[in-house]
DNA sequence: AACGACATGTAAACAGTTACATGATTCA
DNA sequence: TGAATCATGTAACTGTTTACATGTCGTT
């Protein structure tokens, strides 16, 4: 099942203008479409705001990667972009490179990291904190995968359950790191409790 | 053991710019140091380019938060800089303000959740990247600890092992996901024969 | 003499968010 | 009638990387 990669890494485009289009690649869409669907629960893995979304349709149709649609709806005005042949083409050069791993800035480690000037239960508190934040994310995305094991196992929607799946695990693997970590400062206190 | 959190969320200077001097509160350092620094295998969770670091080290001597100390090695002009008790008061109150939770982009999702039109195989084709990737990280990250837990388990060594910790829970976490993911997608090309 | 690591720095570009402006529609 | 949501858009800003310029030191 060898697989030719052979999507170059030099991409012309933004990650950004990329994922707009592949967003469009499953239907035209307007730019407050674009914007309601990368707020939904699902697409966790992804963000963009207006002030990005507007000017990279407008250059995406510059480029002949969509068109423009003009529509009324209801005296509103909509507009829609619909991807063209040659938006097809390059969303596919860009699917078919393996993507790099992701590189993140963790500000809760840079804080215990360099946390010792605040003090060990202020460390504490933070993980406290953390993982009181990361609980309720884990109960959505289970019933995320929940509601979708009930539908069609159609390839989108177990691929969608992959993507929430990946989720759930690194939030848990957090959450269980968050225990530990807290227990490992309580047993460090309790054999320094000349420190407190 | 409730720890009041006081610090306020607008701070007034860049992640980076706080990041800086959490790394100079541990000693005096020049920018090429604190680069070093952030390039070790250690501080994956924090990075940082040439061309941040100097003009914020600019930045934070005019505000008074870091003091130059000059110095001339081997005939090679070395600028150090040190951390004034105004820099001190800065940091901490950043490092009392708890952190909010990691967003990120995971490029990898999005190829996936859009890879259709690119095929079942390109998918497995790339959480299998992924994977490979990750072993020499989780290795690395495993002889680290091991390294960490041989030296003494002063406070300090014991939150850079908890840090360590962090990477190592979410990758192995990510790995059991990709072994799953592709699972998955076996088990689908099987029951749908007729697609390949 | 040449190369790689050491060391400091800048200008330009790139990526992306925030805050704002504008106006229509829906519903209480 | 007023608030919330729908809907499109821009200007200014923030943050960060890339590519380059400059020169030293240690080693082969």
């Amino acid at each position: 099942m060898e697989v030719a990669l052979t999507g170059n890494n030099d991409h012309l485009f933004s990650q950004s203008t990329y994922g707009i289009l592949a967003i469009l690649s499953e239907g035209s869409k307007t730019g407050y479409d674009i914007k309601k669907f990368l707020s939904s629960k699902e697409v966790f893995y992804w963000s963009e705001s207006y002030g990005n979304i507007y000017p990279i349709l407008r250059s995406l149709k510059d480029r002949g990667f969509v068109r423009q649609i003009d529509a009324d709806i209801k005296r509103k005005r909509r507009i829609f972009y619909e991807i063209t042949d040659e938006g097809c083409k390059e969303l596919l050069n860009w699917i078919l490179t393996p993507p790099d791993l992701t590189r993140f800035r963790v500000e809760l480690l840079m804080k215990l990291r360099f946390g010792e000037i605040a003090g060990i239960d202020v460390m504490k508190s933070h993980i406290e904190h953390y993982r009181k934040l990361s609980i309720p994310e884990i109960d959505e995305c289970n019933e995320l995968i929940d509601s979708l094991n009930k539908q069609d196992m159609s390839i989108k929607n177990t691929v969608r359950s992959i993507t929430a799946l990946y989720f759930l695990h690194f939030k848990q693997a957090i959450n269980n790191w968050c225990a530990e970590s807290i227990e490992t400062l309580d047993r460090w206190l309790k054999k320094h409790p000349s420190t407190e």
